[in-house]
RNA sequence: GUGGCUGUAGUUCAGUUGGUUAGAACGCCGGAUUGUGAUUCCGGAGGUCGGGGGUUCAAAUCCCCUCAGUCACCCCA
């Protein structure tokens, strides 16, 4: 007998058994419907892209991730290593038919041949939802409309939306003539809740090459403390007399004004204006912003986004601005599993039948037939094993309930509900196509 | 990509200064009653000690390489 082969994933690649996967879909299932119920419509793109599609965008960083192989045809490709530079592509080829605004949403993998980390993968998923070709800052405002919803679905515990302006940032650069250093600048300043103020000080004035004085004022910005009221006050008179700047600021209030006005106070208290964070990403020109767990801060943001005004600028001629987030859906997992919320559940089926009596396989199939016409999951065991064996599988795969039957009840023209986690059992009819057991599961599952 | 730490059964881990056939718990399979699952009792399967090479009479244990995980840097979701 020839060597086994020994089986085992890729660096970065994961399995997503049962138990892993059914909190995965349930996220990404809220997520889809919290999309939908704003008009966001659903698109996909190829896994493979001509890699001048996705160079012409990278910086030397994302160069590097980029998995890139010639295929078949000997056609240099590359796997999309996110879900915006495809979407660029995506417009620029197809918005002439779409028309604007076009909202879409994609869920889908993404490929980043980096180095792993706890909760950084080389092959993850992206949620990620856009508005194109407008400007209007409704869209703004539904971008933290939307994660504020889908949020609170999950159920993750109140959270904290921290909202900047790229404008602010870019304003006082101007101000401070440090916009040819902006990149390293930002960057370094995103750093700020990470590292702390005297580490961002001095990497600002030793690597980044910004005077004592410069450091200082980015520091003013950067760290004012406050109501959102009280640090927009300040923050407009740092970078006073700056056009760009003054613009963020105002654009900030009214979102904040606008959002104010939309949902209830404590709601509202979940947005915080924060004048250091700007995202990594240089693409954004407007609002930008990141969410993060109150009971869980330190495992970074969960739904991240900001406006930008030229999406597809690689591509077309056609001025397509837009404005998008999205969500960390590896993150969000990861948070659940730790704030203890999520279900050890490996069944996708409520209801369980065992197979008891050998010779009664098809009245078995017959009830099992008749509960998911009334739209209640049902498994029925694949061998007539003995009860006690098929009982304590429901149980460790999470079932609500089973229904025993064997040659008495089925003589009786009965059915005993057994509620799974009590223990209790009731015995009703089997009559006019199960009724009564229909009536009993749906009274256990409480619906 | 650079550096630190880690790798023993499906899982969590023992395993002495290198020394015979590498252990436990939980899990899995079967049995203790062909009719009732988080408890009990008995039995069973399952390990190339991550992989390869080296040192040695002898390696899970020491050395080198490699693969994987993890942490920091980098960057970011």
């Amino acid at each position: 007998m020839p060597a086994k082969i020994q089986p085992r994933t890729l660096k970065g690649f994961r399995d997503y058994p049962p138990a892993k996967m059914i909190p995965r879909e349930w996220i990404i299932e809220t997520a889809r419907r919290v999309y939908r119920s704003y008009g966001f419509s659903p698109i996909d793109t190829p896994a493979l892209e001509y890699l001048e599609i996705l160079t012409g965008k990278g910086s030397a960083e994302t160069d590097k991730q980029l998995y890139r192989f010639e295929d078949h045809g000997g056609r240099q490709v590359g796997m999309r290593f996110d879900l915006t530079v495809p979407l660029a592509r995506f417009v620029a080829q197809h918005i002439q038919e779409l028309g604007t605004p076009f909202k879409r949403y994609q869920i889908a993998n993404v490929w980043r041949g980096e180095n792993t980390q706890r909760g950084r993968y080389r092959e993850f998923m992206q949620c990620d939802f856009d508005t194109i070709g407008t400007t209007s800052l409704s869209a703004d405002i539904e971008m933290v409309l939307v994660i504020n919803d889908l949020l609170s679905t999950l159920e993750v515990g109140e959270f904290t939306i921290h909202i900047n302006h790229r404008g602010v940032l870019n304003g006082l650069l101007e101000k401070l003539d440090l916009a040819d250093k902006a990149t390293d600048v930002l960057r370094t300043l995103d750093k700020l809740t990470k590292i702390g103020e005297e580490k961002v000080r001095r990497e600002l004035t030793e690597t980044v090459g910004a005077t004592d004085a410069q450091a200082e004022q980015l520091l003013d910005l950067s760290s004012l403390e406050g109501s959102n009221e009280k640090m927009l006050d300040e923050a407009e008179k740092l970078i006073a007399g700056n056009e760009v700047g003054e613009l963020g600021i105002a654009g900030l209030r009214e979102l904040i004004a606008s959002v104010s006005a939309t949902l209830p106070p404590q709601a509202t208290d979940r947005i915080r204006f924060e004048p250091s964070i700007c995202r990594g990403l240089d693409y954004y020109t407007g609002i930008v912003l990141e969410t993060t767990l109150n009971d869980l801060p330190e495992i970074g943001s969960v739904a991240s986004g900001g406006r930008y005004d030229n999406l597809a600028n690689l591509y077309t001629n056609q001025k397509l601005p837009g404005v998008g987030a999205s969500l960390g859906l590896d993150r969000l997992l990861a948070a659940l599993e730790e704030l203890g919320r999520l279900e050890q559940v490996q069944t996708t089926a409520e209801v369980f039948i065992p197979f008891f009596a050998a010779e009664r396989r098809n009245d078995y199939l017959q009830l099992a037939a008749q509960l998911r016409a009334a739209g209640i999951g049902v498994e029925f065991f694949p061998d007539a094993k003995k009860l006690g064996k098929q009982l304590q599988y429901a149980n460790r795969r999470g079932f609500r309930i089973a229904l025993i039957l064997g040659g008495d009840e089925f003589a009786a023209g009965e059915c005993q509900v057994k509620d799974l986690a009590t223990g209790d059992s009731q015995t009703v009819s089997l009559a006019e196509d199960a009724k009564a057991v229909i009536a009993e599961i749906r009274r256990v599952l409480g619906n």
